[in-house]
DNA sequence: CTAATAATTCAAACCGCTTTGAAAATGGAG
DNA sequence: CTCCATTTTCAAAGCGGTTTGAATTATTAG
């Protein structure tokens, strides 16, 4: 059933009908009632199509993966971030949708997607130290929003982030409070902004102790579980091995704990992990004592905060650009002790 | 640039340029040239909401999430899925849509989804038992596809699915070849048609060696890293615990060795472990030597699958349903060993 | 060189909605 | 009962593509 039957059957013109059903004024209250009933009754729904090359207004967010990025989609926290901000498009009517590009594509796929009128904005996720794609969407004037920043770009974008230096650097302070000297880091991919600040965080600490950053003692890759394994052990297995290790997800301080277990170590005591705990819905940091000692802050609410920035941007396309720097906690858990001797 | 404004620059109607982007042959070969040069330099590409209009194609899939597996998009199996999903969708244009809905709207939505031309095709993701979406989506005539099946349902749809039954039968008699006769199954959650499933391929398999089944040895829940602990940490507490457990995913699995190992017992001695391992990106089964031993199935090749499945039958309506079960292999980790006396 | 045929190109209709500007219906005041 | 101001409803013009059926041009055969 379209507009143009539904109309026939009441015998009411189409634009009575599309007013009534998105709430305009210029109907009456009798008549808006008789429509919806109407609309239910034959089950009626405007077309997407239709409205969207009327209006303009795609009612889509697009989340857009380049070959680069693309792996996020297999990052448990990029589900949840996902799952965020999920609630917040739906409870706004919008739909959300992902494209996957190939990587030359990429300074094309922002314009395309807006100038077919697929999308209405977009969120930018993993942003890298250095990001193009944030000065090619500012060009285009597309409303979006970064999860993350870009410490080399000078546009002035809306963000959301955790403050991942401030985390770190307590969350090093802390090992160091317990006496720890070698302590490792175990961060995400290098080029990625956040590992960036989580590791200058972590120098910072080291630093103001008087204690000098090994570069033997720091690695970033995917923070895949194997990878913390394979790291973890290999540092461990060196002839200075650390008694601290800080790492950047749930995912790869299991691979830690699984590397520092087989060496027949115990957590806590010949090792402490600290981790970065996003709160990830299907691996959380255990239930009311901590797994891991960690720094926390829930991902789910970035992605919920972000879809909303995105959403007030583009219904408001003049209001000022947002920022939100979320702090993380730093929890207590049963994954660190003193240093021992 | 629209088309009407290519079509002046050019000096060539809309009909030609139209037919010449989409390859149709009554363009001869220097004006189609000529037209997608100029396509390039004026960064013309066909606005969606028109060409959706106009040809009742929307080229989008989408993946319907009610509120009942709303919890899916964080499960970081869902994100392989969809990442496999994803590679068969960018190779064929489409793109992919996710729409959250209200359990109460969800035999409405896609019915509305598709109506809307919204999307031309939807993915079933985590079916029950009993299902109703499938007969909901079969009433409609939308193209779509399961990915797993619904045991109660005697609709003819297309499907994507793992032999869960063989597998966890197998892996029960190989447990049971290893002297194991108290071995624990930790399950997803038991109104899901794979779980189920599963449960029916271990009651098989003791059954066939006259074990009869425990019902205090059976759980099944979402399937968090938690829950996995929590359950394993019950069990192996029971006066008469489990010499064996076997678990539906890598999550629950790391909890329940994470159970194992608090409660000071060794994996491969006193407890051993057989898992699911749908070869999670992040969560990789180990490197040369799996950690765990498992009956492994790529869920990325079951998106994959799955995805063109679905395009098949959106491309060609008429085409027979299609089935595909995928086998899970066996693979020996360090996690399993003759049971201890 | 012309007629017949094939290869190109075109104008116009259509997809289903929103929105503008005009018309009809209603209500209140005089 | 008029007349004017409000409400309410309507017809028609887009939005930007695709596709049909007709018109034009190019090619070949006679």
């Amino acid at each position: 059933m379209n507009l143009r039957q539904l109309s026939e059957v009441l015998g009411v013109s189409q634009t009575t009908i599309s007013r009534a059903l998105n709430g305009y004024p210029e109907v009456s209250e009798k008549t808006r009632q008789r429509i919806e009933q109407a609309a239910r009754k034959y089950n009626y729904s405007p077309n997407r199509g239709a409205s969207t090359l009327a209006t303009g207004r795609s009612m889509t967010i697009g989340h857009v993966l380049s070959e680069a990025t693309s792996r996020e989609l297999v990052n448990p926290i990029f589900g949840d971030f996902i799952a965020g901000a999920s609630e917040v498009y739906k409870a706004n009517k919008y739909d959300m949708l992902f494209s996957l590009v190939k990587n030359e594509e990429e300074s094309d796929i922002y314009n395309s997607l807006l100038r077919r009128g697929v999308v209405d904005g977009v969120v930018l996720q993993a942003p890298k130290i250095s990001d193009e794609r944030i000065d090619i969407l500012e060009k285009l004037g597309i409303p979006f929003v970064v999860h993350g920043r870009s410490s080399r770009s000078n546009a002035n974008y809306s963000w959301v982030d955790v403050n991942n230096r401030s985390a770190f650097r307590r969350a090093t302070e802390f090992l160091l409070d317990l006496g720890h000297r070698k302590i490792a880091l175990i961060n995400g991919l290098a080029t990625l902004d956040f590992a960036q600040r989580r590791y200058l965080g972590y120098c910072e600490a080291l630093e103001s102790r008087g204690v000098a950053v090994n570069g033997n003692l720091v690695k970033g890759a995917e923070m895949t579980e194997v990878y913390g394994y394979i790291v973890a052990k290999e540092m461990l297995l060196q002839k200075s091995p650390p008694t601290a290790i800080l790492t950047a997800s749930m995912i790869s301080a299991i691979g830690v704990r699984r590397a520092v277990q087989e060496l027949g170590l115990t957590l806590g005591k010949q090792v402490s992990i600290v981790t970065h705990d996003d709160e990830l819905s299907y691996l959380n940091n255990g239930q009311q004592i901590p797994i891991f000692t960690a720094t926390r802050s829930s991902v789910r609410k970035a992605g919920r905060i972000a879809a909303q920035m995105l959403i007030d941007r583009i219904e408001n396309p003049n209001a000022p650009r947002a920022e939100m720097l979320l702090e993380a906690e730093l929890v207590l858990g049963a994954s660190t002790g003193p240093v021992q001797q």
